[in-house]
DNA sequence: GTGAAAGCGCTAACAA
DNA sequence: TTGTTAGCGCTTTCAC
């Protein structure tokens, strides 16, 4: 494989003017420009990398870190990413933490190894170590800590959760169940405060038995719903994301409870499913696309000067399908 | 950041020590291994991963191409990539072509100019230089080309779609539609095979009027459905995935025609939101993890010695769930 | 505008 | 077993 020596001798040139012509076009006269561009294509040059990388100390590499990479929700999420990514010449490495604080540790340390120059992190799992105050270019994208010093990107999800709670209150429910996600998470505190918040304007006591928790997988709320059934007798639900609510559809079908006549449901996140479930799924859209570009334009910023760290917060929308009606008491 | 030669210097050794204990820890003397780990300890030492791959002319990274990263089928087959190659010390670069042969040329340039050492691609959409006999390491999943050199893991597109057919004949189908996907892929010319053998087996005559295609999208399905329905009269139908299945149960539902009740439908995937449908969705399992294991230990080979060279064929499963009913004529 | 040359951090001959 | 040293391919001063 040719290199730069290569092509300097083919082009009668230097090894600077090479590189210069590549990196640098202004700087070099068209005519040498030309004569190096012609000599790159006679021997197939490609640049190495890795030698150009350890030259510049830097990867021209981010690494997204997702919980889990099957969850349809990142996956729009990603593509904004990399549409910003690709125009800065920037690629995008794509991490599966699976959860597991570890495996995150894995890709936080190819930023130290200068594999990667900086990480977008869609999970909130990451090690202490990141957590208090850290020295790696980072942004947070949908999840956040509190008090964390990190430019984030990310939605409301206190209001947008407290929205969608109350339209159903207007639309006459009273008895408003949910199936969260994992409490611990601060997304989830956020819904979760919306909700109660929404119901204590109504002055509806909140009932702890109308609360299951979920991991957002659709089994978790296949089975959350099951148990909630047992406990709260509900006329709406609401679920922290799509795939929960599908299964709680799936299992509120299974003990006869129609959606919506008898059951309104509303999810989260507007996957692309969810309008082609039957019945169409309400829920709140979120601008996921768009996420992801800022998340990787304020990464941008950060790599470029430490300023312009700030925080986004994009808008959602409850958009109402049909497993959300009218409730009315006989 | 500290080097190979600070922590020569700590640990009273030569830099190649450092390096050995690093990569070679059996050519190195217990006393002195110890010494170095310390002292790479004491200076958080994390070597530059751009200088190693310089110097060994690898950089023990994988680019896996996608056609569409938002498709869940792919969710876990990355993950049976990511497992083995984690094993292995790869790391797992993801490229979304979105299905454009151009970007798809992108992730092969990082091959040329050294920045991964070889690619899984899961599309057939591949630029013709790699199609005519390559010179880098590649290996197929899923998709494949005829006559095309090149290590392909996959499962028996034919026989799957051909046994799918067979189950519906079996319960009593005649008028058995069929929505394909593009007909310039290889996959999908092998299941129409399959689709028309099983036909042709038990003697009833193939229509073109049943037969619609889709791009495996939710809403290709919706709307190649509804073409359907205007021109053929079917009791049965059969969709190349899980995401055209759902959309054209909704058309279905639309329409009014129940499933399973008048019209059986069968998909191919079995997705993670088969099961929560409502009816759950009848489909062929395909071993999306098996795949993925078995394509990165492929790549493996074929990085390591090029005779290895193989192909595999995994095994499907039809998925019998409620979409599908034995049907009787009056 | 162009060239000569140093050096990024690491590894692998080769020598001891 | 350990150390010395050359050099991977590139970029970037610094001269000219």
């Amino acid at each position: 494989m040719a290199n730069v020596k290569d092509v300097a001798k083919l082009a009668g040139v230097s090894t600077a003017t090479v590189s210069r012509a590549m990196t640098h076009p202004e700087k070099v006269s068209e005519k040498m420009r030309k004569k190096v561009q012609s000599a790159m294509l006679e021997c197939g040059f490609s640049p190495n990398v890795s030698a150009r990388n350890l030259r510049r100390c830097e990867s021209k590499t981010v690494i997204v870190i997702l919980p889990d990479i099957a969850n349809q929700f990142f996956a729009d999420i990603v593509r904004g990413i990399q549409i910003i990514a690709k125009k800065n010449d920037y690629k995008v490495l794509l991490g599966d933490s699976v959860h597991a604080v570890e495996q995150a540790n894995a890709y936080i340390d190819l930023v130290k190894t200068k594999q990667a120059d900086g990480i977008i992190s869609l999970t909130s799992e990451l090690p202490e170590e990141v957590k208090e105050g850290i020295n790696i270019p980072i942004v947070m994208a949908c999840e956040y800590f509190e008090n964390f010093p990190v430019p984030t990107v990310r939605i409301d999800n206190y209001t947008a959760s407290k929205n969608a709670i109350d339209y159903l209150l207007d639309i006459g429910h009273k008895h408003i169940a949910c199936i969260t996600g994992p409490m611990d998470n601060p997304i989830c505190i956020a819904r979760k405060n919306g909700y109660r918040q929404s119901l204590e304007n109504a002055a509806i006591e909140l009932d702890e038995l109308a609360i299951d928790s979920g991991d957002f997988s659709f089994h978790s709320g296949y089975s959350a719903f099951h148990r909630l059934y047992k406990q709260y007798k509900m006329t709406a639900l609401f679920c922290f994301n799509d795939m929960m609510a599908l299964g709680a559809m799936r299992a509120a079908f299974e003990v006869g409870l129609n959606v919506p006549e008898k059951l309104s449901i509303i999810g989260f996140d507007d996957l692309p499913f969810a309008q082609y479930t039957t019945p169409q799924l309400t829920t709140i859209q979120q601008p996921q696309l768009q996420i992801g570009k800022t998340a990787m334009q304020t990464l941008l910023h950060v790599l470029l000067d430490e300023k312009a760290a700030q925080d986004t917060i994009l808008p959602t929308q409850l958009l109402v399908r049909s497993s959300t009606a009218s409730y009315s008491e006989k």
